[in-house]
DNA sequence: ATAATAAATTACCGTATGGTAATTTTATTT
DNA sequence: AAATAAAATTACCATACGGTAATTTATTAT
C-alpha cells in the first residue's frame, strides 16, 4: 500500500442525507463494527440503521447524533465554505 | 460594547437537538432574519421552524439540512474530539 | 461448495411528524 | 399606550417513521 493511513482525518462535509448515509457505512466498516454493535450502542432498530446508511432523508436528527456518538463521531455547524 | 465582533467563526459542535435549536435561532436572529424568511427559502411550515429551534428531538435530517443551507450553515462530521 | 455471519427486506402497526391556516401570545416600534 | 410585527400554539389530518421480529439476500470464512 502507498498510504497506510489514508483515512482523512478532516470533517466532512454533509450535503445530503446520502452524503451522511455513506459516511457513516464506510466510517462503521473501518472500525470493524456491524450494524447490529451499533443497535446497541445507540438504542435502535436494525431498520434505522439501514434506512440512514441508506441515505433515507427523514431519519429523525436525535437519532442520528446517537449513531453517530457510538461510531465516536461528532456533528458540527459551521459557516458556509469556512474552513473550506 | 466589548467585543463587536463576538460572533465565534469556527465551527460548533452540536451535541443535542437543543443546541443544534439554539444555535439555528441565534444564527438567524444575528441575520436579521425572520422565521417567516425561512419558511420560504427552505420551503417548510412555521411549526417545523419552531420545533426545530425548540430543540425538538424528532426532526427529519433533511429538512434540518435545508434550513441551515437558508441560513448559509452547513454541517459536517468530525472524528470525536479532532480539533476539539 | 457449505456453513456461518452480516446486511437487507418485509409485514404489522402504534405513534408522531409536519403542512396548513387560524388564533393567541409575545416582542418591537412609533 | 396603540399599533404593528414576529413568534408560538392549536386543531385537523394525511402520511409515514421506526420498533420488532421473521425472512431473505449477500458477504465472508472454513
Amino acid at each position: 500500500m502507498i498510504n497506510d493511513d489514508s483515512e482523512a482525518k478532516q470533517p466532512i462535509k454533509i450535503k445530503s442525507t446520502q452524503d451522511l448515509g455513506q459516511l457513516v457505512r464506510e466510517y462503521r466498516v473501518a472500525q470493524k463494527m456491524t450494524q447490529a454493535d451499533i443497535l446497541g450502542l445507540a438504542n435502535t432498530g436494525n431498520r434505522f440503521i439501514v434506512e440512514l446508511e441508506n441515505g433515507k432523508p427523514t431519519v429523525q436528527f436525535q437519532k442520528v447524533l446517537d449513531v453517530l456518538d457510538a461510531l465516536g463521531l461528532e456533528l458540527a455547524v459551521r459557516i458556509n465554505g469556512s474552513l473550506k
